[in-house]
RNA sequence: GGUGCCAUAGCCAAGUGGUAAGGCAAAGGUCUGCAACACCUCUAUCACCAGUUCGAAUCUGGUUGGCACCU
């Protein structure tokens, strides 16, 4: 029998914590978040952080356990996520991965991996200051010669995953378009039951709205005040959630507050909209129309456990 | 009542006789070490009617609507 894992996955403010946390009470099971940005300390409001008492008792891992300063990315989460969920199932419990960012969530899912890269080596940089210089094709040109499919596959504008390509053949001598071939082949070591929740676009961007006002209210500007004061700097990769890039620009004079928080808005309904299309190609994920349930988090649960009861988690 | 100006996609907006730029929004998509990132695709017959012309969003007349000023 493979080890259950349940996910609880969906756009921004489509209402998983609440849910990840009821469901966790129901069935025994342990929260790992799967976000970019709760990881961060000190960046609780407009990560939509739960809070400790939100919490109910339910152990909640992968948050508040990096510094606003530090890199994070999918290698990292991916290590932690597993040896969470490890964690979890030896202490007898089920793991539920909540969270919106579907990169994160594929990896544990389907258990992608990512051991044969290495470190940063500054090869990255190096590619970065080639590209300014030299024009976006420049360095799509060269990908065409050391990895065609790769090529053949991205946009010659989409620098950044270009220079990813060219780094990992660099770095390894293998072609990313083979490695990414290899890993689309695997199948998930668990039992899943991969839930997203959904509800009408126009309410989706209704509620995102509301939040970001409601964040606001709660003091987001001053809580990315706090991060600059302490030296977080736009490059940093926390420093580009959504919410803390809108405030800096403002806190830098760069827009007022009023066109900061529209931008934000905007951005955060795009942002569901990708979110959104990475969840529709995913295969297997079984899509929560909250509508249908009148929004009641009761009835939602209700039948999240039949599914699971029918899956034997 | 008179005179003048204006009328291009959901919004902003180019085009002033040769077969509708662009931006934003909306929608769809890509994604295997920064993913709350980065990137891609995509939407009109020019208020309406009648003329002039081989050809009109572009010229003429009228209609409707809006704005400004005058009485």
């Amino acid at each position: 029998m493979k080890k259950p894992l349940i996910v609880i996955a969906g756009p921004t403010a489509s209402g998983k914590t609440a849910l990840s946390v009821s469901l966790a009470r129901a069935i025994g099971g342990e929260i790992i978040s799967a976000d970019s940005m709760q990881v961060y300390r000190r960046m609780n409001i407009g990560s939509a952080k739960i809070r400790p008492e939100e919490m109910c008792g339910v152990p909640h891992h992968l948050i508040d356990i990096l510094d606003p300063e530090d890199p994070f990315h999918i290698v990292m989460f991916k290590e932690l996520a597993d040896r969470a969920i490890e964690e979890i199932l030896e202490r007898g419990h089920i793991p539920i991965l909540a969270g919106g960012t579907g990169f994160y969530i594929q990896a544990v899912t389907r258990d992608i991996d990512f051991s044969e890269a290495e470190q940063d080596d500054g090869t990255r940089e190096r590619l970065a200051v080639l590209a300014r210089e030299k024009g976006p094709g420049y360095l799509h040109d060269i990908l065409k010669k050391v990895d065609p499919a790769a090529a053949e596959e991205l946009h010659p504008n989409n620098v950044k995953r270009v220079i990813r390509a060219l780094e990992f053949f660099y770095q390894t001598g293998n072609r990313i378009s083979e490695h990414n071939e290899e890993q689309k082949m695997r199948e998930t070591p668990y039992n899943l039951a991969y839930f997203v929740l959904s509800m009408p676009r126009e309410e989706q961007y209704r509620r995102i709205d509301a939040r970001v006002d409601l964040m606001m209210e709660q003091g987001l500007l001053g809580e990315v005040e706090e991060l600059k004061k302490s030296g977080c700097k736009r490059g940093m990769t926390s420093m580009q959630g959504l919410g803390y890039k809108e405030m800096l620009d403002y806190l830098d004079g760069l827009c007022s507050l009023d066109e900061a928080v529209r931008i934000l808005k905007r951005d955060t309904r795009h942002f569901a909209k990708r979110q959104l299309t990475w969840f529709r190609r995913e295969k297997d994920v079984i899509w929560i129309p909250q509508e249908s349930f009148g929004y009641d988090r009761e009835r939602i649960l209700e039948h999240i456990l039949t599914v699971l009861r029918q899956k034997g988690i």
